[in-house]
RNA sequence: GGAGGGGUUCCCGAGCGGUCAAAGGGAUCAGACUGUAAAUCUGACGGCACUGUCCUUCGAAGGUUCGAAUCCUUCCCCCUCCA
């Protein structure tokens, strides 16, 4: 294999669609380092496994001697998100931008390298564009177009309105690969059409057109929905070690391997020889245990990961209680102390004391390590109690 | 503008005067079994020291009734068909 074909291999391992390859395959061919752009919102980035797909393929070709254009969209920002679904955005100030851009880079730089990093804001060209530029922009795409774009014509068929100024989202985004010149794009697939309005204005504005590069969304935890902060079913890369490590081995078998292909730096071949060790009677647990510390690794530091399985197998394999478990001074709710349904309440362990007195009906609550079985257990004042709710909820509980 | 249909607990969806904190399914949580996997089985699934002829909940507000998710009035919101 080339080192050309072997690059090509490794930039479309685990994307959804390359438009168009063979164009991919002659800008490579020149050997320069190509412009490899992507667009974030200029929202306050609270970064999950399922953001960090696009960045690890940014991240290839960075490693292919390539430079990454971090885009920040603040202007695009404000023209919202054209969806429809959601509410308008309350705007951000200059100051707002800067600081979730300088979170960015402290999430974004534990994957990329920041030698080959580009950071860049597209208000720098729209500023100076003015309302004449913008027609101009809007000249250069037909309605017809347009309404190709599916959540478009969904919309428009049914009858629910699309207002003007969101049809002036993809020419923005467009619009910046022309600013910035870009040789390819990376986009989540459900960005594929505004990335190819990108390779249409580059066309117009006498540039080669952009490649195009879709990454799959990644599902979340409960492998079918994608993952996302609301649904619950992410994992944050600035969660502490243990979490991180937690729900990746929850994962299912399955998806475990999605995670690989998609989240793991191993290379295709050493994933092959893992999948095939599975097959031969590997124990999965053991391959998941090495992907949740390869993740961990990455963010928190190869000590912490370390740390995080060992606290992983003393609390599940040996059932120990962890060491840094929350704390919470509770007062007493009657003279003789503190009822153990007000404490799990309290203390965030359940929602409820309804619910903490089912959960001790189920058999699903312990203290000091003991199973409760008594709803009416009262922990006396000044006593210090560890309860646990299931295998994951725990809490230190003074009474006083 | 006209004619119909509908809004029920996290979601879907039954209920259509008392037996309704509301069937069934999904999701979720806990227990068993495990590899904190899957599958399976069991239980829970509004609140309250609380198991009670208690409180809150069936789009909102009023009303009828001993009693309303269920009936009436007004309002808000969704959907389908016609123009």
């Amino acid at each position: 294999m080339s080192d050309q074909e072997a690059a090509l291999r490794q930039i479309k391992r685990g994307s959804e669609e390359l438009l168009v390859e063979a164009e991919l395959v002659e800008k490579l061919k020149t050997g320069r380092p190509l412009r490899v752009k992507a667009g974030f919102d200029p929202t306050a980035p609270d970064l999950h496994l399922g953001h960090t797909v696009l960045i690890n393929k940014l991240r290839h070709f960075q490693e292919l001697g390539h430079q990454v254009v971090f885009l920040i969209g603040d202007f695009t920002g404000m023209i919202g998100d054209p969806s429809g679904k959601n509410v308008t955005r309350p705007p951000l100030s200059r100051e707002q931008v800067l600081e979730n851009a300088r979170t960015y880079r402290e999430q974004v730089f534990k994957i990329l390298d920041p030698e080959k990093t580009e950071v860049v804001f597209n208000s720098t060209w729209f500023e100076t564009l003015g309302a004449s530029g913008m027609i101009r922009l809007a000249a250069q795409h037909t309605v017809a177009r347009m309404l190709e774009r599916d959540d478009f014509s969904k919309r428009y068929a049914s009858g629910l309105p699309i207002a003007i100024h969101e049809f002036l989202y993809p020419l923005c985004q467009g619009y910046d690969s022309v600013a910035l010149k870009a040789d390819v794009e990376l986009g989540g697939t459900d960005q594929k059409f505004n990335l190819l309005v990108g390779r249409e204005l580059q066309k117009h504005y006498g540039q080669a057109p952009q490649c195009v590069l879709t990454v799959p969304l990644l599902e979340g935890l409960d492998g079918v929905n994608k993952m996302s902060k609301s649904l619950g079913n992410y994992v944050g890369i600035y969660e502490p070690p243990q979490e991180i490590f937690g729900k990746l081995m929850s994962v299912s078998d399955v998806l475990m391997w999605r995670y690989y292909d998609l989240l793991s730096f191993k290379s295709e071949a050493e994933i092959a020889a893992l999948r095939q060790a599975a097959a031969n009677g590997k124990n999965p647990r053991d391959i998941k245990v090495a992907l949740a510390q390869e993740i961990v690794a990455r963010f928190h530091g190869q000590a912490a990961a370390t740390a995080a399985l060992e606290d992983f197998e003393a609390r599940f394999c040996q059932g120990a209680i962890p060491d840094d478990l929350p704390e919470f001074t509770l007062k007493a709710d009657k003279p003789e102390g503190l009822s153990i349904a007000q404490a799990l309440k309290q203390s965030g362990l359940t929602p409820s004391t309804s619910d903490a007195i089912r959960m001790i009906a189920g058999g699903g609550v312990k203290a000091d390590g003991e199973k409760v079985s008594n709803k009416g257990v009262v922990f006396s004042i000044g006593s210090t109690v560890v309860l646990q709710v299931g295998k994951r909820k725990f809490a230190k509980v003074k009474v006083e």
